[in-house]
DNA sequence: TTAATACTTAAAGTACACTTGAAGTCAACA
DNA sequence: TGTTGACTTCAAGTGTACTTTAAGTATTAA
């Protein structure tokens, strides 16, 4: 199967002028064209998209994507600096897990606060205080929200 | 306990002029001041360096991190609008876990297939095959390795 | 055939979150 | 008292990842 740069854009729900720009600095390249010049893109292509989303959302900067591609083309060399890339991803990754679950947390303890407040505005009672909430645990109802979503 | 801005910047690794920039923008506001003009900060400013760095590790915006101060400001008139940008950080973040997640599930694989590459160059073997590794369940790894940095 | 729509390149523009530079004032110490 | 380093303001510059504009060519439907 083949596609065109319009139908390519819809599937990956990307504008047009960033396949264009892809291809530019070099994450998406031998793109066929038609005789007319309009450029035709392949399946490779639609699984280099796939790819250059995951690592995208891995957190892979443009050039560190660029990096993976030029290693793959060269394995057998690269292998060193691929292991290296992809450990040094995985580390990463794991420690912004552990920050933004603990950020996650804050904001669950501020959502159970500010629902406090909400309520008490509406029955006109006391305001609760924020320090009331330090003691709370938060850290089960976080980690049992990431399941859910995750597991 | 007051701090120039030389010990704030070193407290929170962060460079003196994004304190200045922070406070620009309005999101660390009230700096005092010696009578030669140089900034003085107060514990106040240090909680809310906390908070900064915890929205920013949630994903928030400088102009969202700054609606948030904002509405708690005003407490009574804002708390429909501070539910609502709190639920929707709530929202997002679970989101952006499953993103990222499945990302480390294929980043796991890449790492398997690569290390068995690696393994296979040294020892003269045949390469493996990728879509060998398509079988495998990364799942559980990804979410041990998770739950033993988060849990 | 004509009009609308889709494509092309190259260059300039945008948004975000800082960061740096220039020019000057202030503070601390030998 | 001089000089070194920390501070001030205001403006301009930086890096990342696109996005838009302009001017022109190609394709498609009526």
């Amino acid at each position: 199967m083949s596609y065109t740069i319009a139908q390519l854009s819809k599937k990956f729900d990307v504008n047009a002028s960033t396949l264009r720009y892809y291809e530019e600095i070099g994450i998406l390249s031998n793109v066929e064209r038609t005789e007319s010049g309009h450029r035709v893109y392949s399946e490779d292509h639609v699984g280099k998209l796939e790819a250059i989303n995951c690592f995208k959302k891995a957190g892979m900067s443009i050039s560190e994507i660029k990096d993976f591609f030029e290693y793959e083309k060269d394995e057998a060399t690269c292998i060193d600096d691929m292991m290296s890339l992809l450990r040094n991803r995985s580390r990463i990754m794991l420690e912004e897990f552990y920050e933004r679950y603990e950020s996650y947390e804050h904001i669950l303890k501020k959502l159970d606060y500010y629902g406090h407040i909400e309520k008490a505005l509406k029955s006109g009672k006391e305001l609760p205080r924020w320090d009331k909430y330090d003691k709370k645990d938060y850290h089960q109802k976080a980690l049992d929200d990431i399941l859910t979503k995750i597991g």
